[in-house]
DNA sequence: GACTGGCACTCGCAAAGTGGGAGTGCCAAG
DNA sequence: CTTGGCACTCCCACTTTGCGAGTGCCAGTC
């Protein structure tokens, strides 16, 4: 059965109702909030219908109705136009950021940010390296036998390694590893990365091929196996906000999985390019998550994704206001980088 | 008025029996509990000077009592002895760190064992650079008005940066540049070289010294401002297995000012050489913390202090064992560190 | 003087009872 | 299809009640 555009203005003015006041609206109160044109028995029948449907559920005979989680999917996906940023927001934003200093800093910033304008839980993965390419590979003697490898990513971030050498190497040695790697892979996105390594190693001389091979592990951990493993995480001071009454009394579980770093990789790594996804309640793979909601978006320089950013809350959140938010940042921060 | 063995003998079992059951403890249960050679109305005469002198309370008239904060105190400084851990524990400390592959790594490990060993949140700062000495600089040209300065300290922590040089430069001045900074700071603790990198500048020949400037000024920033702000976190997750009885109440003061690093780092980084510090409920300056305790204990290589760490969780917490473990997995940590 | 058993008293807490009110579903009429 | 009316449901906040744990005090004993 087809819901008529009433229905949907009714379902629309509940989750509304429902987000701002966290408490079961009836159809006398919506009636007269919203200035739907009709009776409240009329809105009675309508909520009926949407009931049957799925989109709404009483917790009590006899209490106003809650949007399931069916009804904020629909809510988010065609009833909800994404709010405008106030100027305020906008320049809470750029104030924000504008002075950070380095990439982690970056990140810092953003994630308190998000945290704080969203009133929700924030989470911001590093810049992923495996997107991005290489700007330049260092190698530093250390001592005779070691050498530190740093890795400058084009994002701007720097990964460093320390490697013990086979056996003793020459000052002009390492200036001969250093050149070839950099011819090698400078430009390259680290995903392609992996068989130029091993290449890099069979064109080598047998003479080099001893401290070269130890690097090759070396790099191909760097580039690959650490290659997206960092988040901040900021707001969880949040969840205790609504007074327990999201999140179905407990906060542990959700607290649990905001410490899983995997999760978190899972949630907000895992981004299509320009695209905000919004993940509701059961919607969500994990078990704990069930009473959170989740909007992510992918972030970088111009159209790349190097890493995603969102917010998690309780499934009764501001969905176009966040939207608006994350996407925002997200926007503002991938700008950021593009310019350094 | 002193308090006699007997008094103490009760405070002892009122601060166990509580820290175990999270509930009021009155006299009959603790005669039947410990083996106290009295009756209860003995014990409850021992009670009334207890809580006269302000070592216990009671919740309501005609309930048991509970420690106070002074009660926990004397019980933790007169009447424990530090447990000794157990093998099993033991063996979940070398298993959980003995894997770690990177300073980063053992940062992480630590803070989850800690905060599984404790079921406490766990609070970990890196080794801070200003402690530890100066092991080796080196610089990278990006360009040809580009540089990136990398520091790596004596605990194996790294930092880099980038420097935007005044002019372009040649890479036998970089050499010159590299040599001369290694020579006057390597070894020198971080908090001593300030004055020393001045001194660099002023004795650097006049065609190196724009440079060198705008190196010193990157120098300084990497050795002093950045030095000591990174803190680990985790077992959030415990903080809300309580019950909400602990805290009375609300976890968004605690979560808030964990989300504090200035905070944190006041805490956990303020730690004297080989003491462990234990700060019960009031004594803690930070309002929001005034109903939690944080034991926390330097640790480093040998009997230098390179950081703190340490746990937080309500003032009813296990102390004696709290402190065996916050001290025994700083040792550990030490001492790995001492290897590298 | 220190300890003990007895006893009256206090008071929080849980279970049970209660009224009010918000909200519903249905129906007959417009 | 919409509307006003109406009977019905049932949650929730509030009070009542009884119980029991725990206390403080006192008089008696060692």
């Amino acid at each position: 059965m087809a819901l008529d555009d009433r229905k949907l203005e009714v379902l629309r003015a509940i989750v509304e109702d429902y987000v701002a006041t966290q408490e079961p609206v009836g159809s006398k109160a919506l009636v007269e909030r919203h200035n739907l044109r009709v009776s409240p028995a009329t809105v009675r029948n309508d909520m009926a219908v949407l009931e049957e449907e799925g989109y709404i559920r009483q917790p009590h005979t006899s209490a106003g109705r809650v949007p399931t989680d069916a009804g904020y999917r629909l809510f988010v996906d065609k009833l909800s136009r994404v709010k405008p940023l106030s100027p305020a927001e906008r320049r809470a934003i750029e104030r924000f950021l504008i002075g950070a200093v380095d990439l982690d800093d970056v990140v810092h910033r953003t994630v308190r940010l998000l945290a704080q304008l969203t009133r929700q839980v924030a989470v911001v993965q590093y810049p992923s390296l495996s997107r991005a390419s290489v700007r330049h590979f260092e190698l530093v003697p250390i001592s005779t036998t070691r050498l530190m490898v740093v890795m400058i990513a084009e994002t701007g971030r720097v990964e460093q390694r320390l490697v013990d050498l086979p056996g003793p190497i020459l000052a002009d040695d390492v200036t001969e590893l250093r050149r070839r790697i950099n011819e090698k892979l400078v430009g390259k996105r680290l995903v392609d990365t992996p068989p130029l390594v091993e290449a890099l190693v069979e064109e080598t001389a047998p003479s080099l091929r001893p401290p070269m091979t130890a690097l090759s592990t070396v790099l191909l951990e760097t580039l690959v196996e650490r290659t997206e493993e960092r988040i901040a995480l900021a707001g969880t001071a949040n969840l205790a906000r609504g007074g327990l009454l999201d999140f179905q009394g407990s906060l542990r579980p959700i607290l649990e999985a905001l410490e899983e770093e995997v999760i978190l990789l899972k949630l907000f790594g895992e981004v299509e390019p320009s695209m905000t996804r919004v993940r509701i309640g059961d919607e969500n793979e994990i078990e704990d998550l069930r009473s959170a909601s989740i909007v992510a978006t992918g972030y970088g320089p111009g159209s790349m994704v190097v890493g995603g950013m969102g917010v998690l809350g309780p499934t009764r959140m501001d969905y176009p206001g966040n939207i608006a938010t994350v996407r925002a940042v997200a926007r503002y921060v991938g700008d950021l980088l593009g310019q350094s």
